[in-house]
DNA sequence: CACTGTATTACGTTATACGTAATATCGTTG
DNA sequence: CAACGATATTACGTATAACGTAATACAGTG
């Protein structure tokens, strides 16, 4: 993972990217394919996933029956959220704002 | 990292924890050691994190100038953190926002 | 037909998360 | 005062996810 644009301080704090999460995110709009997935998530994120990380992330969610491959036309793979990543989804990106709005809470009173 | 009790199924979604976010928002609320980082991240999260997590979380945090040590008394090693630290968890906290919102407006209009 | 964009596979490396065990001190309380 | 639980950290080993990079392939276009 890469930042698109950026302030190269801020940059290396480490490992944050969760591609898993992000690949979550860009297939609740909808069913995706690798690629498509890659730009959804750098509009959405401003970060693009190498391919190492993208397909690797895939294959975890995929044997962890997060999401769904879809029949692959032309080359191709689609895949779609399955119902277990979907509450997977909601819960995670529930507990993270509950920690973000914290965080925020506390940088502001401080 | 573990959860503290709860729904299995939702708990093997892999590494979401980043120990480092969530040591950058405890200190947020002002200077602590460890183990009441420890005790503070269950509160906030619900994780309570290993020591062997927490620990070299706090090490490379602080090589990377984002915390930083304070003098130890009795047997305690507290930080703070590091001006460069609220920066970059400010920006973080920001983003988690963003693509948590994109999530959640997502999963609603499914 | 070279080039750019799309799309994926393959492969190697490393940071980091995490478990577990060991160590030590302090404060209770039986 | 010994035993115990809570506090607090260090040390060590392992697994794997993240990531970089390169290779491959095909489609469309100038």
């Amino acid at each position: 993972m890469r930042k698109v644009k950026e302030d190269a301080e801020l940059d290396d704090f480490g490992r944050f990217s969760e591609p898993a999460l992000l690949i979550l995110v860009s297939l609740a709009d909808g069913p995706k394919h690798g690629y498509s997935m890659t730009e959804d998530i750098e509009a959405v994120a401003g970060v693009r996933l190498g391919p190492g990380t993208l397909y690797g992330a895939l294959a975890r969610l995929e044997a962890r029956g997060l999401i769904e491959p879809l029949k692959s036309e032309d080359r191709r793979n689609p895949y779609r959220l399955a119902a277990l990543g979907e509450r997977a989804l909601r819960a995670r990106l529930e507990s993270m704002m509950a920690v973000a709005r914290t965080g925020q809470r506390r940088l502001a009173s401080a």
